[in-house]
DNA sequence: TTGACTCCCATATTATCCCATGATAATCCA
DNA sequence: TGGATTATCATGGGATAATATGGGAGTCAA
């Protein structure tokens, strides 16, 4: 199982290109397409990527729900028409829509980084923020994670 | 099951590289990864490391969570966004990252300390002082130990 | 023709490969 | 037993490959 993990700082050149980290990019060929959906976070100032598996997935919980209800067509209209599908030149570079690079307020430097099934891409000094106050919520939240993996310190079985 | 176990101090050569213990490499690769999973330690100025068992138990219990809400925005960042997949040369070799080496404060000597299905990698005077705590506190909760532990020391399965 | 995009190549930096060495531990054998 | 031989391991360093990034030139559409 291969998943988007670490963060990189990379830039956006004069032509508005910007390289997908070379890790990021074997997980989305391993996902069987050289290349990558992003669509604007629901609730960051950021955007998310994925590959084929995000978008299977996404797909799939969208087709469970009942056909042509009106909140189907919200959620799916919403899940999808800003969602873009971009494939990398031979040196791994995308060059990102307008609309996204407004909804994540980005400049020249944009940090990539890895959540597991997505990333997200962030103005770093926005996200230098976010993550402050991930670590505490994950700290509150430990207990969500199995036992001890975090910090064997309070390995305790029942707490 | 391997476990992590002993204590060993490597030193980060002139271009940043650090062997692997060669026992924790036998760990590892019994778990099917010829490399590492590296992250800050959460409490600690120490870096966690474990192998694939560590990482699947993690991604495990966040693929469980919704996909798009804040919280597990949140929850993946502080997990991911610092933990790192370190594949060693053919000499049990990795290069550390800048940022894992200012957060585990390294110089020049790394005290690689087994604590079973994790490891921790420390500046071996930071790691001295910790150790004299750890000491004390395992002392007052050696009773959190079920009475299985009392197998576990008599555990001479074949010698 | 202009602007947006793609393909291709150049380059600096960093990471990785590969081999050599020295130290230590394990093994062997007379 | 004791001395020699192997094996394993951490570490040093030169050579090679990968990566991010800059920029030239070609393609296509409006």
């Amino acid at each position: 199982m291969k998943i988007f993990m670490s963060s990189t700082v990379n830039k956006i050149d004069s032509k508005g290109r910007i390289s997908i980290p070379a890790p990021f990019r074997s997980v989305l060929e391993f996902q069987g397409y050289p290349g990558v959906y992003l669509f604007p976070s629901f609730t960051s100032r950021a955007i998310d990527g994925g590959g084929q598996e995000l978008i299977d997935q996404i797909s799939l919980s969208v087709e469970k729900m009942q056909l042509f209800s009106e909140e189907t067509d919200a959620l799916s209209t919403a899940l999808f028409s800003d969602t873009y599908s971009l494939s990398y030149d031979q040196d791994g570079r995308v060059s990102l829509p307008e609309l996204l690079i407004e909804h994540a307020n980005l400049r020249e430097r944009v940090i990539f980084v890895g959540q597991g099934r997505k990333f997200q891409m962030w103005n770093p000094d926005d996200f230098k923020l976010f993550k402050r106050e991930a670590k505490i919520k994950a700290l509150e939240n430990r207990n969500l994670i199995g036992p001890s993996s975090i910090d064997i310190k309070n390995n305790k079985t029942d707490d």
